[in-house]
DNA sequence: TCTAGTCTGTCCACTTGTGCACACAGTGGA
DNA sequence: TCCACTGTGTGCACAAGTGGACAGACTAGA
């Protein structure tokens, strides 16, 4: 497992049962027992399939979703000719409504099941109220919240000065980290560019021009990864630069060294 | 004065002297008589000239930043080859520093002075002090926050698809509504270019054209708007969008009802 | 008033990316 | 098994944007 979103924390927490317990989310793993416990009554798990729209534009945000395992979603931002266009991946290094806001408003964009897979969910509500309960559960989501900030101000950036190939290889790339699939991502041509928003053909052309290199095959609705250091040399390094950010705002947070400690 | 950013509290707030004596921030302005006596004691203002630093990255982040007036605040997000590439603009519709992480965090942007003025501050620890003694000073900062966040957002899209002519556009009225300057922006070509992550020279045959148009004119070191609405037509509509989700979002909230009401 | 330094306007060759078109390949039903 | 459909690879003409160059305009300061 790479460094970064946490991921290395499943390591070092590998002996408390407890915490396998919980549904895969690196953020509700990162908890400690006694934090936990104030949101587990009111935790519920089902799965949801790709496409499905968790939020749109207005809708009142009431319910926080934590992708597990595999399951991906994006924030999209609509525009005036209907093109939505993403802005950033979530995992299970995350979590996605009222995070920032703390519900009970508007939403602004569009979240989105990218890829299908279990997420756990939590009224607002309720984890407003464990907030208030516990200093330590909220100085978690807050990090969170800063490290998410970080993420869309790299995207931002990457956006206005990146290439197409760089930006291509810096999406695959953070998929398959947050997917754990090591060298397959389930999208069309089509799909990929519109959710770059660049056109098809010219994405198709990136993706030959991979191909050319061996660092990838293609095959119908997939992309296959043959060569991962490859295709980071192709990458911008925006997805390292928000990793470390991670690392270094929700690395040996409490309550890690507690239970460590303990 | 124009709708959006919560510029027309000025209007319908005029006759509270008690508010007009506070530092000319829109946020400050918008709370209540009770919530900034919490506050008063630890506010202090004092100019900051252009292209002063407030944060880099890294930087522990202690102290909350109000522009006032015509001063204006930037995100930057330095960027491998050393060029740092412009994000939002915050002017006093907003502030900058701890308003996601609640500071004590480090830095992941650069914050810095774009255009002089007065600068109102708080110590993030006094703020988050006053947020825990009143609910709705707390509301009205989460709501800030949010609307921050949207502002991002879209300017991640924007400039994944929308073209330097419209997003050149976008920049001098972004610019303008915050500053309160009817006419005119103090930059060169150059700093347009570098903080909208484009070429020079490719900046200044935007410009021309504009200019070709009697749009604007161009002076050395400024830039000119003699047809505001020439412009927002070349403009997209990405600032629309944000200003309608800051007034959405910061609308009739507490406690300006209550302030009209009684 | 002169000078040095910066800013502006424009030229050019070049790269990146668009949008459309079309042949063909893979796939899931009927 | 065949058909309809969606997805893929590629060609082309064109638009958008880059980066370097350079002459001339402005401006601050000696």
């Amino acid at each position: 497992m790479e460094a970064g979103w946490g991921f290395t924390m499943d390591v070092r927490i590998s002996k408390m049962t407890e915490v396998e317990s919980r549904p895969a989310n690196n953020l509700l793993r990162r908890l400690s027992q006694a934090d936990y416990a104030l949101l587990a009554p009111h935790v519920t798990v089902e799965n949801s399939a790709a496409n499905q729209l968790l939020y749109s534009p207005g809708d009142d945000v009431q319910v926080v979703h934590f992708p597990c395992g595999p399951a991906l979603a994006t924030f999209l931002v609509p525009n005036e000719d209907g093109r939505d266009v993403e802005t950033i991946l979530v995992g299970r290094e995350g979590a996605v409504g009222g995070i920032v806001s703390e519900g009970f408003l508007p939403a602004y964009t569009r979240i989105c099941v990218k890829f299908s897979g279990p997420f756990a969910r939590v009224h607002v509500a309720k984890l407003e109220a464990a907030k208030l309960r516990s200093v330590s559960l909220r100085n978690i989501f807050t990090r969170y919240a800063d490290c998410m900030l970080a993420q869309i101000f790299q995207s931002t950036a990457c956006n206005a000065i990146h290439s197409i190939e760089q930006r291509t290889a810096k999406w695959i790339l953070a998929a398959m980290e947050r997917t754990g699939d090591e060298d397959s991502v389930p999208l069309t041509h089509e799909q990929l560019a519109t959710l770059l928003g660049v056109g098809r053909s010219y994405a198709s052309r990136v993706l030959q021009s991979f191909k050319a290199e061996r660092i990838l095959d293609t095959r119908r609705g997939s992309i296959l990864v043959r060569n991962r250091d490859g295709l980071k040399l192709r990458a911008c390094l925006c997805n390292d630069a928000v990793k470390m950010h991670f690392e270094e705002v929700l690395r040996g947070v409490y309550p890690t060294e507690q239970q460590e400690a303990g």
